[in-house]
This record gives structure tokens, sequence and C-alpha cells, in this order.
DNA sequence: TATTATTTGCAACTAATAGTTGCAAGTGTT
DNA sequence: AACACTTGCAACTATTAGTTGCAAATAATA
């Protein structure tokens, strides 16, 4: 496919251009250049840049000169370095979340607790987190889009959970995103801020501290 | 005292400097011109942006144009942003921890709660943690620094539930940094990632999981 | 008060990076 | 083969970073 690999604004306008007639809409718009190609050395290179070096060091030069692209594309294909790190992060496959189903409610968020610790151990999703901190409150408009990419992760560890509430033990259904934050926070403290281990001492803690929050008073 | 707000360039090389003989050293380096007033409005100024816009839009520009001290006087003075910055979170005052000393661990625990929260939800602190958070990974020398300063904060926290033990409740000594961590975590999860509010829900959660990490097992 | 070391302001630089434009060449679809 | 579109390239302009020489201001010291 082709508009998947579109940054927001390119998108915006191609559904937004001429909804006058009924007739000519949905034109799929199919691609004539060598565009996915070039779409794929880009991205690469932007988001091996940034958990190489940060948000804040993000050249358009150095990413036109790692990807083989000229700059003038970028320029013209994405429109500066914001869109091109928004489509660099979306590019990342997220559906990557697994958990075991096991017997007990505590078991489970065992399994939760270790594949996060997996997940936010990662290089890649370090760096968009790091990114994420450090944009919001300067970046609005970056910050808004991160928004929306927490939010959908947000529902991929919430998932985890409901599932393990769907084989019927009793808890308050409404600390779901609660737990989560009890599990994430300290993990997020460590993995952007100290840059120490999630050790196993830690994750201990946190699962007791998930099955509490989802079971106590 | 002048001294005091020079950056930490500036300071090395007049304690490096003629370590030759031992009768010219110590020599306290009065200043001569106008350099306390000029150094408060251009700290005063570069927080201030800090806290509006973020680290990545600081321009130095910025700051003199803020400040009304001429660009060329802070390249002497500072020598580029990351200086600047620093100086600028070392003059924020920090030492402003105060805790009840209560009857018992877990009623001191939420006292350090509440004050963790106030702490936690103050532009400054959320500017400042961001910086961190967004620096590490790139700005090598500036995540050095803020590890010293993230540590001496730590202290600081650490020494409220010090207090707390000194009363002679039963814990597990070995857990006062993880127990911080727990409290601390998800509190910047929600202020520098998510935007949200530090709310009782949250609060009591904390309490609760601080308490556990403490006493149990 | 006069001297003197030092800091600051100012203008005029150089260097690096961001971002744009016109045109020629290339590419895939029809 | 014709067409629609994308890319590369060179040559721009604009902005910000960072430097230098000099004159003026300032505060400690004699």
């Amino acid at each position: 496919m082709y508009s998947r690999h579109l940054c927001l604004n390119q998108v915006a306008l191609l559904t937004v251009v001429t909804p006058t007639e009924t007739e000519s809409v949905d034109i799929p718009r199919k691609p004539r250049g060598p565009s996915q190609l070039v779409t794929d050395k880009v991205l690469t290179a932007t988001f091996e840049l940034l958990v190489e070096s940060g948000g804040a060091a993000l050249k358009i030069e150095a990413i036109a000169e790692r990807s083989g692209v000229h700059k003038t594309t970028l320029y013209r294909r994405w429109g500066g370095v914001r869109e091109l790190v928004k489509d660099a992060i979306a590019s990342v496959d997220m559906a990557e979340f697994s958990i075991d189903e096991t017997a007990s409610l505590k078991e489970d968020l065992a399994s939760l607790a270790a594949s996060f610790s997996e997940h936010f151990q990662k290089p890649k999703i370090i760096a968009i987190n790091r990114l994420i901190a450090g944009s919001r409150g300067s970046d609005k408009q970056l910050a808004d889009w991160m928004d929306d990419y927490w939010q959908g992760r947000h529902l991929l560890y919430r998932g985890a959970i409901d599932r393990a509430i769907a084989r019927g033990e009793s808890v308050y259904a409404d600390r779901f995103a609660l737990a989560i934050e009890m599990m994430v926070g300290p993990m997020l403290l460590r993995t952007i801020m100290t840059d120490e281990p999630l050790d196993e001492v830690l994750l201990k803690q946190l699962i007791e501290s998930a099955y509490r929050c989802l079971t106590c008073e």
C-alpha cells in the first residue's frame, strides 16, 4: 500500500480536496514514482538516528545522507522533521504483545509485567518515550499526536488485563487504567530517567502493586 | 557570592589553573563588573523560557532578548545553551521538602506522597523532568550532570523516609530507594507523559504500594 | 578621588542548518 | 509510446549559532 506511509498532512489534503461531487471521490490515487522504496529507506534512517542520537539532534540533512535520499525529497514528501518523526514512529510494528493465559489473575499480571518489561527496555521504545516526554510542552502538534499514540498503546496494554478479567476473577473494573499506570510508571522512571535496568525485585513489587490495586478494598 | 553562579566550565578552569605554588592558591578572585545582576536576569529568563517552551526550543538569542543581556555576554560567560540550562536549573531552590512527623509509617508515607505530589506538579519541576528524560541518550554531558542532579533529589526524598524509620517502625531498610521509585514513577508518568493531574485515587494507591513495599514479606 | 582589572554592549563578522525553487531525468501506469 | 508523477541536483534565501575587536561602564583597590 501507498497511503499507509503518507504523512498526516498529505493524507488530510488528499481526503479534504474535492468533496464537491459524489462520483469523482474515492479514487485510490495510485503512486507513480519509485516512492515505496524511498519511504522505507527514509523512515528506517530516521528511526535509526532517533534511537542513536535522540530527537533533539535529528537533522534533516543527516537523514538525507543516511538514507541516500535527497534533502529536497524529504521536504517535499514530509514537510519537516516533525512529520518525518511521526511517520517513523507510526511505522514501528507495535502489535507484539503476548500474554500467557494462566490460571490466576496474579499469574496473568506476572506475565503482563514480564511482557511490559521486555517492551519498555527496547531501545526503539525508549527513544520514543524520551521523545514523548521531551516534546510535550514544547511541540504542541507533536504532543497531540503523541497523545493518540500513547492512547493506542494503552489500549494494547489494557487488552491484556481485559482478557484476564474475562475469565471471571473478581476485580475493581474501573481500576484497569490505574493498575497499568502503577506498573508502567516505575518502569518508565528507570528506562527514561535514571537508565537503570528493570530487575526481578522491581517486577515483583510491581505485580503486587497492580494486584493490590485491582482487588483490595 | 560570585562563584556560586559561574558555570561549571569556568569553575573548573579557575580551580585547575596554577596549582603550581602553594602560596598563590586560594585567591577568591573577586568580581569586578556588574555581574551578579546580569547573572540573575539571565538565569531567570532562561528558566522562564525553559518552562514556557521546553528545552528543545531554547534559543540563545531569545534568552538575550528576554533578559536584556547581550548575546555576546551569554557566550562569553557560559559558552552555550547547555551550560546556561545547567546553571538555571542549579539556581532553583530545591530544599523545600517538609514532611509532617506523624504517629505511623503509613501516615508518614501519606504525608510524603502529598509532598511529592505538590512537588512534581510544579511547572518548573515538570520542565526539568522533561529535560532530563529528553536529553538522556542525546546529550551525554547534560545527561551526566542530570544524574547528579537527580541523585541529589533522590537523597532529599529518601531523607523523608529515613526520619520515619528512625522512630522505630519495622521495615526492610534496603527497600527505601525502591519504595520511592514505586511512588515517583506513576507521578512522573502522569506529569511528563500523559499530562494528567495527580488525584486522590492515585495517591491512595501509591501510599499503599510504598507501604507494602517497605513492610511485606 | 584616581587607578585599574574586568565585564558588558555593540556592530560586524563567519559558519552551519533550515527550507525553497526551477529544471532535467527517471519511473511506472495506461 | 504517452502520460502522470517522483526524484536528484544545483543554486538559491532565511535563520540561528557562534566569534572578534573595540569602546564604554563598573566596582574594588590604592
